[in-house]
RNA sequence: GUGGCUAUAGUGUAGUGGUUAGCACAACAGACUGUGGCUCUGUUUGUACGGGUUCGAAUCCCGUUAGCCACCCCA
């Protein structure tokens, strides 16, 4: 028997629906913003993400699907949504008819991770990218509509952390200063190994080390926001003072710096309880030099990233989800060939007329088709035999008050309807 | 990617080398035959896969696959 690839899952009709939900929600608060939906293609080309996640990043040097296809070209699934979007952004000259656009996504991405419970090879994000302000109120409305989806898909245990990069110029000294404070044996001695790479490919890194060796070593040498320059400084406290005026509570934690290279300024992640080590729900940030990098015109821009599988699993964990079925109108419970063709005639008619309805098919008596009919929920069951192929009527039933009526051919599904009401 | 743990009907589980692998729920069928839920009766379905040890393996060993936990990383 084939078998899921590992690390991909089905999403089977229970769940699905609370899929839906949360998607239509989501739908309906991202219309309210403004933003609105794009697609991009499943694949692109490898290039795009090498140049914009970075060279260096993990994501990049070990977790791409990527592939040459049958014309030699570099194809890689998407590992993640914006690399994608600022490219149709640039390609559809979308920024020559209006320059600042607002976008949301939802859809799988890809990454070639080891699974475990919210770490999956073929995960689901719904993500925004505003693009073409430096505003810091943008980057509070960011954060904002975050908070927003987190709290309508009933998400209780969240916390907010915050974080201002600052601009590449501001990154550039950060790395030097870290790199000339661990220049020195002794220094470099207290490090982790990881660390030890980091200090060399990606200095920022350092920063959000988990060993507490590292954690206190680090800590001891510098504090982010002491190398941030003045128009950095100025844009990170007018970020607070927007999210203040949103009642907003955050945590500055000047550790967090995200894996993708592309971040400059605000960068923000929001975690779950009860998910253990892969807490991390939804995450951010400006990216004011991507656009330019990538050819286009000098645009800041802002976005976000949640986990849907993640978010499925911290609600679940929360015990706030419940699954209700969408029930049945009608149902047509049957007894004989004639009647049955009765029936199915009978179902395309009420189901032109938007009722939904439904009928056995595996030959069932009438007992185990009752039997169905309440599985399904069904509100009305619609009962056919020989007696009333005769008489050219049905005997309607309501499940709940168990009242039988009949009813005239003819007069079905206006009865139906009736009884629906 | 590194290390560890786990794998028994659809689901949750019992079974620590010895008969036909047990239980609950679910599913299906039926209870004077044209009517659902409750109750009762019955039925179907399983040792992840491939090797090995042994007279004998769900049980011990090896490999594979998958999941989980931590690391790593990230959503």
């Amino acid at each position: 028997m084939i078998k899921a690839i590992r690390g991909t899952k089905d999403i089977l009709p229970d769940e699905s629906r609370r899929w839906q939900k949360i998607e239509d929600e989501s739908r309906g608060i991202l219309n309210t913003f403004g933003y609105n939906e794009i697609r991009t293609p499943l694949i692109e080309e490898t290039g795009l993400f090498v140049k914009t996640v970075g060279e260096d990043t993990d994501i990049v040097k070990k977790e791409m699907f990527s592939f040459v296809d049958r014309g030699q070209r570099d194809i890689s699934l998407r590992p993640e949504g914006t690399a994608a979007i600022v490219r149709a952004y640039l390609e559809n000259n979308l920024y020559k008819a209006q320059t600042f656009q607002k976008f949301f996504y939802i859809g799988p991405m890809f990454r070639a991770e080891r699974p475990q419970a919210g770490r999956l090879r073929q995960f689901h994000q719904i993500g925004i990218e505003a693009i073409g302000s430096n505003h810091p109120a943008l980057d509070a409305e960011v954060i904002n509509i975050l908070i927003k989806l987190l709290e309508a898909a009933g998400l209780k245990n969240y916390q907010l952390k915050l974080n201002n990069l600052g601009c590449r110029e501001d990154r550039k000294l950060l790395s030097k200063i870290l790199k000339e404070a661990f220049s020195k044996r002794p220094t470099v001695r207290l490090l982790c190994d990881d660390c030890k790479r980091r200090l060399k490919a990606n200095p920022l890194r350092m920063l959000d080390c988990k060993n507490e060796n590292c954690k206190r070593v680090v800590k001891g040498h510098f504090k982010t926001a002491e190398y941030l320059c003045k128009d950095c400084k100025e844009h990170f406290d007018e970020v607070i003072r927007f999210l203040n005026l949103l009642k907003i509570p955050y945590l500055a934690d000047p550790y967090i710096v995200r894996g993708l290279d592309y971040y400059t300024r605000t960068v923000f992640e929001v975690t779950a309880q009860n998910l253990g080590a892969q807490n991390a729900i939804g995450a951010g940030g400006r990216y004011d030099n991507l656009i330019s990098d990538m050819g286009g015109p000098k645009l800041g821009a802002c976005g976000f990233a949640l986990g849907l599988d993640r978010m499925m699993l911290a609600l679940t964990a929360n015990e706030n989800s419940m699954s209700e079925k969408n029930g049945l109108a009608l149902f047509i419970a049957t007894i004989g060939k004639t009647a049955y063709d009765k029936a199915f005639s009978l179902l395309n008619e009420l189901r032109n007329d938007k009722i939904s309805c439904d009928i056995d098919y595996e030959n069932k008596s009438l007992k185990s088709q009752m039997r169905a009919a309440d599985k399904m929920e069904a509100r009305l069951v619609l009962i056919i035999g020989d007696d009333e192929i005769k008489r050219q009527e049905a005997v309607l039933r309501d499940m709940k008050t168990k009242e039988q009526t009949n009813v005239k051919f003819t007069g079905i599904v206006d009865m139906v309807k009736a009884k629906l009401e």
